[in-house]
RNA sequence: CGGGGCGUGGCGCAGCCUGGUAGCGCACCUGCUUUGGGAGCAGGGGGUCCCGAGUUCAAAUCUCGGCGCCCCGACCA
């Protein structure tokens, strides 16, 4: 491909309502161009990579026997009343009404779809597995779109549905699509990592999300170094944590503390350790008023509360209910003497401590020497921990490792979730109907080459992994009117396209200054220079992007050590 | 939805407070020079100042209403 005639246009200036690395480097290298908040298009450049990686999926899904179809983007409501979540899936979904009044969506994922078409046509455990993919345009309407593809509203996402007959079949398809997924972001050339992970609104029991690993990646990920867990830190569990000091216990005693409300400031004013302090929040949920006690110096986890009490619908209350709920102000929360219609929930972070201290339900009082049994009793303990760094391992004990990540990939055991409202049945050897269980795949393309971006670039662009960079190889001639060196650069651009690598000629007539930063901010991995200087001792000058390094080699070895580099950037390959 | 900010040639911005000629840099076009890290000089083209209403002799500027966009929090591939 010759520049001047692919649609390629780079900005030089940095686009003001981009913040993150990827967004940046995808509109200023031309890949993409946004229409709409979180609507955007793929530019031939960004298309070329996202292509790239689709085909990468197409072929390690073909090895785990997963097959291709395609399915409507525009979805009618009657299937997703069937399933419940035409009501439940709220404003993200994107509802449309036709000429006649009918309602449709457009499809955010496509469960009810694909159970639709399976339960028409699969009848016997015979037929079973089966397991279908798509790589389609999807529409969510985020509430808050943000970092270009990072989080779009319309995105391109391969989802894979799978079904069977029993629990056993599920999970053999379920491990076969996670060493696929293994594989696909290994031959992305992607550092990842794989988690354990809440199923959220999608549903089911068991999942597992791909992380590309990256200091602005939105998802935060516990790891255990030693024994290998991994968890998205919505999901993450540790083991008991150590206790403070135990205390001797007197009887529990109120104190003055005055417009002291925050943990730090209590247990300052005190002097007691903040790990004796137990934080009591206040919940308005759909289940009514929950108040939970954690350990002072704690965050809690709401996905986890919100599981607990098998509700998405789980907020922080406001003052009204706070004061209702506990007779005081904000600020002095606590386990002894709430309102008789407050379920009381504890954390296990303060099932050891003893004589701690507490909001006192009472403005500007805390209690000092409180008992759990003597005092306050939860009516239950659960795990409502948000898990950090050094917290012991639920399974090893060893200090789990908090960092961040970019879900590129997510995968769920979804069971009868979906077959069981909508009829998708067989029948089983007995002859009698069960209802299939199924299991569902998505990996985010446009996502994850933004995340590639994230992962991989420096201040002056982009440095793709190979596999996904939209050019191999840059030839660059930087003079359009000494015919040697155009002809010199022809030649060569010619010889490694005939050898199916996949090469762009800037054959545009810019000054060098502009080539050498175009071609670094786009981001070929193998730049292939032709200058005067070197061309009159027979050299062309060869680097990678990665480290930018410039050997001059002769224009007769040129084409056959750009296909060594190219080898040696592989991922897999040593560097 | 809560909190903050922005809307002025293709892009990045100034002008607005204190109403009166729409301006700068980049990009674009022409010419000359230049040619290994976003060139120089000269000339040139291009703007419903987000939309609507109001105030005024006069509105990019003041007032009201709308729309769009971005950033920070709860959602997710």
């Amino acid at each position: 491909m010759r520049w001047s005639r692919f649609y390629l246009n780079t900005v030089r200036e940095v686009p003001r309502d981009a913040e993150v690395a990827s967004h940046r480097l995808m509109i200023r290298a031309g890949m993409i161009r946004k229409v709409a908040a979180g609507i955007y298009t793929y530019l031939p450049l960004g298309w070329r990579s996202l292509s790239k990686l689709e085909t990468i999926v197409r072929g390690e899904l073909a090895k785990a026997d997963c097959i291709e179809l395609s399915m409507p983007a525009v979805q009618p409501s009657e299937l997703w009343m069937e399933s419940g979540r035409w009501d439940r899936y709220g404003n993200e979904l994107l509802r449309i009404t036709d000429r006649h009044d009918r309602e449709f969506c457009f499809g955010p994922t496509h469960e009810e779809v694909i159970t639709d078409l399976v339960r028409h046509d699969i009848t016997s455990y015979r037929q079973l597995p089966v397991n279908l993919y798509q790589i389609q345009t999807k529409f969510r309407d985020e509430i808050r779109p943000r970092f270009g593809l990072m989080r779009g509203r319309e995105f391109l996402m391969k989802d894979a549905y799978s079904f069977h007959a029993d629990g056993s079949g599920l999970e053999e398809t379920y491990q076969d699509m996670r060493r696929a997924y293994d594989r696909i972001f290994t031959a992305c050339g992607l550092d990842f990592l794989r988690v354990e992970a809440d199923s959220g609104a999608i549903g089911g029991s068991v999942s597992h999300e791909f992380m590309v690993t990256a200091k602005t990646g939105e998802s935060v990920v516990v790891q255990c170094p030693k024994c290998g867990y991994g968890a998205n830190q919505e999901r993450a569990e540790a083991g008991d944590l150590e206790a403070p000091e135990p205390q001797e216990s007197t009887l529990a005693s109120e104190v003055a503390t005055p417009g002291k409300t925050g943990v730090e400031e209590v247990a300052e004013f005190l002097k007691v350790d903040p790990r004796r302090v137990v934080k009591t929040l206040v919940y308005d949920t759909d289940h009514g008023v929950v108040a939970v006690a954690i350990r002072g110096d704690r965050e809690l986890n709401e996905v986890k509360l919100g599981n607990f009490l098998n509700t998405t619908a789980v907020e922080l209350a406001g003052e009204a209910t706070i004061l209702a709920a506990t007779g005081a102000p904000v600020g002095f929360a606590g386990p002894v003497g709430l309102a008789p219609d407050v379920r009381f929930l504890a954390d296990e972070s303060v099932r050891a401590l003893t004589a701690f201290v507490c909001g006192a339900n009472k403005g500007d009082a805390h209690l000092t020497d409180v008992e759990w049994g003597r005092d306050a009793a939860p009516e239950a303990w659960g795990d409502f921990l948000t898990v950090d760094a050094d917290d012991p391992c639920g399974r090893c004990g060893s200090p789990l490792q908090v960092s961040r990540g970019i879900e590129v990939g997510h995968i769920f055991k979804l069971g009868t979730k979906y077959s069981e409202p909508m009829g998708c049945t067989f029948a089983d050897e007995n002859g009698s109907d069960r209802a299939m269980e199924m299991g569902c795949y998505g990996l985010g393309i446009g996502r994850t080459v933004a995340a590639a971006i994230e992962q991989n670039h420096d201040e002056n662009g982009i440095i793709w992994p190979l596999p996904l960079a939209p050019f191999e190889v840059l030839v660059a001639p930087l003079s359009d009117r000494d015919p040697a060196l155009l002809e010199v650069a022809e030649k060569l651009y010619a010889e490694l396209a005939a050898q199916g690598v996949d090469v762009l000629l800037d054959d545009r007539a810019e000054r060098p200054g502009v080539k050498f930063k175009d071609a670094d901010l786009i981001g070929f991995p193998v730049r292939l220079v032709i200058g005067g200087k070197s061309l009159a001792e027979g050299k062309v000058e060869l680097s990678l992007r990665r480290d930018r390094e410039k050997m001059a080699v002769s224009v007769t070895d040129a084409v056959e050590k750009v296909a060594e580099l190219l080898q040696r950037e592989q991922p897999g390959e040593t560097q």
